[in-house]
DNA sequence: GTGAAAGCGCTAACAT
DNA sequence: ATGTTAGCGCTTTCAC
């Protein structure tokens, strides 16, 4: 298993070491015959150009470092397949590194400040250790993290959370319209009682996911009722509570549908719909938010909105190597954001 | 933003650039004036040694390639987990391709030797193109793909599916105790008429699985009756529609205790039994594998076999720095066996 | 259009 | 114990 070096190819060819680099990179006119020749040498050697070598000269590494908050978080591994999908058509590859966030960010998603040291450390030895061309940082959870990631010097592209700092971009989806979307789906199949199951309430895609209800009840003229929101935490048994307290509440009419701001909660208020003998969707509606693999398990399968998580990873993968070349139709844009669809299952009756 | 080099260093210390290299690295004695007067000079100028450069020199990148079959396959982000948290406290680090191939080979794993070829030219690009180290493929299936990989001279190791290749060693998970211990479980709790609902009957696993169960079965006394027996596809509708036939099957007595071959075909199957009307487990009861997050959703939560898949990826990421050391605990092992671990939940009554 | 050669930042053989 | 220097495999300037 000889090392086959740009020399060898040179010698083989009758050419210099300069020319084969030329016709590789194509970055000169190389006269047809020589071109033909060395083309043939390296498909006949099966010669792959040192990368390293080539890394130490251009000082490029062609490498992209990921740095994801956590693997195991619900949208890192498809962001990751995204992001994989776009640099396999390049010439870019993933350095992965995982921050393992998730225990001490379990349902404190907004306090990543603390975290800061352990994130610029990464990123730095991403950088200035492992000498990556640019990052993608990949949020768990979608808050504003400006402030957090420091200036390096290179692009840096959040995906899934977002960032107002100037030297980052961010890619993320859609939230207040498709929380609107969801509304008006409710309100176009005759709904106009509708119960609210919030996650925790202080976290930005709570309010704006809020906002999104609001605004299309407002549009069709629904004034809201504070007796129709229950607080809950992003967690399937916070569904449960909720769900239950609406069930019981006396003072107001029981709602004929409810969304619940996540697939976790709204599974855990069809256990409570259930426990009540009511059906879905007969007696009630109910839809969730994430299209999370549990939403096609429960029964009946839940209507929801995909995020579509896949797209941003491909996306952010776009922008970094678009703001790497410096040119593409993204090359100076600071955020992009990607459309989330309502997936029509079981849950919505109308009436 | 200066980049600053070993002879920055060098000449700021007043000593050699190999001197500097010598500290750097401990590769050999150096008088301790001149260590710390190095040393401070590399701490106070923030100095890190351009590992692109060191690489060239000792055809060494520290990179490990990890070749996933798809990430978004059921192990494949945990065992990614293992891997990086083994990795993190060396001087490693991962670079990661993903191969995608749930599409075309969903529900066909053991149809992976048609993708040999896709297969050998990623690992190929890794190791010749790349220059990484040494490769962790990660399975999205438990079976053995001898003859997949093909030699590239470099450590070559194998999660989550196996292969008996010489040139390849492998980590996975104890399979066919675990099946006997979830049999064994079921005994102990005074049932003898289980039934099952297998995976592919052709797939390794599935058989493996069988085995387990029969032994167990065979310890207690018990002669397995096909009766007792259908054959699913891992799919979580095969798992209800296999629980419909053994549940109206009136040539047999109907079983208490049924062992589904994963938490897909047992949630399945918990639908078949509550479309019945009968409670689980006082009237019968189930048990899955796998422990997916699944079997936490269902109600009740799932009795099943957690396999441990992040210590798979953490012992096959310190299998291949070991191999790439030549020293170390496992420095000449083919194969490591995870064992796995029952998670007694709910699903499951004594009689 | 092409080749000679310098040099990217490091390591290690060799000399002292 | 430490310094000098060749060279890892490539790109690119400069000269022709």
């Amino acid at each position: 298993m000889e090392i086959i070096t740009i020399k060898d190819i040179a010698n083989e060819a009758g050419v210099s070491t300069a020319t084969v680099s030329y016709v590789i990179n194509r970055t000169r006119q190389v006269k047809p015959d020589k071109e033909r020749r060395v083309l043939d040498v390296i498909a006949r050697t099966n010669y792959q150009p040192n990368r390293v070598a080539k890394s130490l000269r251009t000082r490029k590494t062609n490498i992209i470092g990921v740095l994801v908050e956590d693997i195991l978080a619900f949208p890192s591994a498809q962001i990751i397949g995204g992001i994989s999908d776009f640099v396999e058509q390049t010439d870019y590859n993933i350095l992965l590194n995982d921050l393992r966030m998730l225990d001490s960010l379990y349902n404190k998603y907004d306090q990543v400040i603390h975290q800061k040291d352990k994130i610029n450390q990464a990123l730095s030895f991403l950088i200035f250790g492992a000498k990556v061309d640019a990052v993608i940082y990949v949020g768990m959870f979608d808050r504003d993290i400006s402030g957090i990631v420091a200036n390096m010097n290179k692009p840096i592209v959040i995906a899934y959370s977002t960032s107002s700092d100037p030297h980052a971009c961010s890619v993320t989806y859609e939230n207040e319209d498709a929380a609107a979307n969801l509304t008006r789906h409710l309100i176009k199949n005759g709904h106009k009682n509708i119960g609210i199951i919030t996650g925790l309430s202080h976290t930005t895609p709570a309010q704006v996911r809020l906002g999104g209800i609001n605004k299309a009840l407002a549009e069709a003229g629904i004034t809201p009722s504070d007796a129709l929101i229950r607080n809950g935490d992003w967690q399937r048994s916070s569904g449960y509570t909720c769900m239950k307290g609406l069930l019981e509440n006396e003072t107001a009419p029981r709602p004929t549908a409810v969304i619940a701001m996540n697939d976790l909660m709204a599974a855990g208020a069809m256990d409570a719909i259930a426990e009540k003998k009511l059906r879905i969707p007969e007696d009630i509606s109910i839809v969730g938010f994430d299209n999370r693999d549990i939403s096609e398990y429960v029964f009946p399968k839940l209507t929801t909105v995909e995020i579509d998580l896949r797209a941003i990873g491909f996306s952010a993968a776009k922008l970094t190597v678009e703001k790497l070349c410096g040119a593409g139709e993204n090359a100076n844009k600071q955020s992009i954001i990607i459309p989330s669809n309502l997936i029509a299952r079981e849950t919505v009756a109308t009436i």
